[in-house]
DNA sequence: CTTGACCTGTTATGATATTACATACATAGA
DNA sequence: TCTATGTATGTAATATCATAACAGGTCAAG
C-alpha cells in the first residue's frame, strides 16, 4: 500500500476486469453514501468510460447508449456525464473535450492529465505539486485560484518505446 | 528590468493604449523578423484581441470583422487567430474555447492563464514552476511531456476586492 | 509577363453543447 | 393505499464552436 495517492494503472500493466469492476463497487459505495442515484443510465456511462483508459465524447457515448435503448439525444448523455464529474466518479478533458472515468474513486486527488497523443490513453498524475507552484505565481499576482485545469500532451511509457 | 519575465499587466492599473501600441509595434518586428506576414486581417483581430485583456470566441472577432467589411464566414476568424497563436501572438483559452492576445509578445515564456470567473480578465502568470512539478510527477510515469496546458479559474484582485 | 506561393473569401458541413418542455418514476406523508 | 413532491429521463429544437474543400485575388521572383 502506497503512502499517498498511487499513480494509477493507466499506463501500466494491470488486470483492467478488476480495475474497473473495482471502480464500479467504488462508485456504489460514493453515491449511496452522499444520498444521489447511480441509475442505469449513470451506471452505463461510468461502466462504458471504464471500458477503456482514454477519453469518450460525449456524442461517442450517447451513440452506445443509443444502442442500447436509451435516450438518443445529446442531454442524456451530457446529463449523466454531468452527473458523473460532479460526484467525482469521472473526470472531463478540456483538451479533448471528452470525458473519463476516474481512476482514484473515493480518493481526495487533484489531478493532473497525461494525455498520449499517440494511443490517446489518458493517464492522472499527482497535481498537487504543480498546483502549490502555481498557487505561488497566481498569490504574486493577488489572484485567488478556485479551479485549475492541469493537463499535458505527449507520448505514454509505451507510445515512446515503440518505433 | 526584471530579473524573470514581469507578470503582465491584466491585473494592474495601466496606460492601455501604451499596452496595446506596444504589443502591436512588437508584433510587427516579431512577423519581420520571421518572414511571414501580419496582412490587414491579422493585424487587426490582433488588435481586436487588445483591446481588453479579455478572451474573445472566433466568432465574436468574426461579428468584429465582417462589420468592417472584411470577410463573413469562420474561416476567416479562425485562420487568422491561427496565424497569431502560431506566432505567439495570441493564446488559445481552452476552458474558454477563445482566444487572448498574449501579454508577453517576444519573451520567452510557459503561460499559465489566470481566468477570472466574475470579470472575464485573463492573465498570464508564469507556468515554468508549475510545469517543473508536472514534469517530475509525469516522468515517475513514464510519460514524455511536449505541451501543457494550465488554466486557472477564481477570482481576480479587483473582483475580490468588491463586495 | 508568367509562375508559384500564399492569402482571402465562400459554401457547405461537421462536432460539441444547451434550452425548454413533456413524461415517467421513486418515495415520503396523508 | 393514494397522492403529492422532487428527481430523472426522453425529445425537439437550437445554439455554439470548428473544419474541409474549393475558387479567386495578390504579390514578388524569375
Ligand atoms: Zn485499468
Ligand atoms: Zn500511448
Ligand atoms: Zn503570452
Ligand atoms: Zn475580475
Amino acid at each position: 500500500m502506497s503512502a499517498h495517492p498511487h499513480p494509477g494503472p493507466a499506463f501500466a500493466q494491470h488486470n483492467h476486469a478488476h480495475c474497473a469492476h473495482d471502480a464500479l463497487t467504488r462508485a456504489e459505495a460514493i453515491t449511496k453514501e452522499a444520498g444521489v442515484r447511480l441509475t442505469p443510465v449513470r451506471r452505463r456511462v461510468l461502466e462504458i468510460l471504464l471500458e477503456e483508459h482514454k477519453a469518450l465524447g460525449a456524442y461517442d457515448v450517447l451513440a452506445r447508449l443509443a444502442a442500447e435503448g436509451f435516450g438518443n439525444q445529446p442531454p442524456v448523455a451530457y446529463r449523466a456525464l454531468e452527473f458523473l464529474v460532479e460526484h467525482g466518479l469521472a473526470h472531463r478533458i478540456q483538451r479533448l473535450n471528452a470525458f473519463t472515468a476516474c481512476t482514484h474513486i473515493g480518493q481526495a486527488h487533484a489531478p493532473a492529465f497525461l494525455i498520449c497523443r499517440s494511443c490517446a490513453t489518458v493517464a492522472e498524475a499527482e497535481a498537487a505539486p504543480a498546483r502549490a507552484a502555481l498557487e505561488q505565481s497566481a498569490a504574486a499576482l493577488g489572484f485567488a485560484i478556485e479551479r485549475t485545469t492541469i493537463e499535458a500532451l505527449g507520448l505514454c511509457p509505451a507510445c515512446r518505446g515503440a518505433t
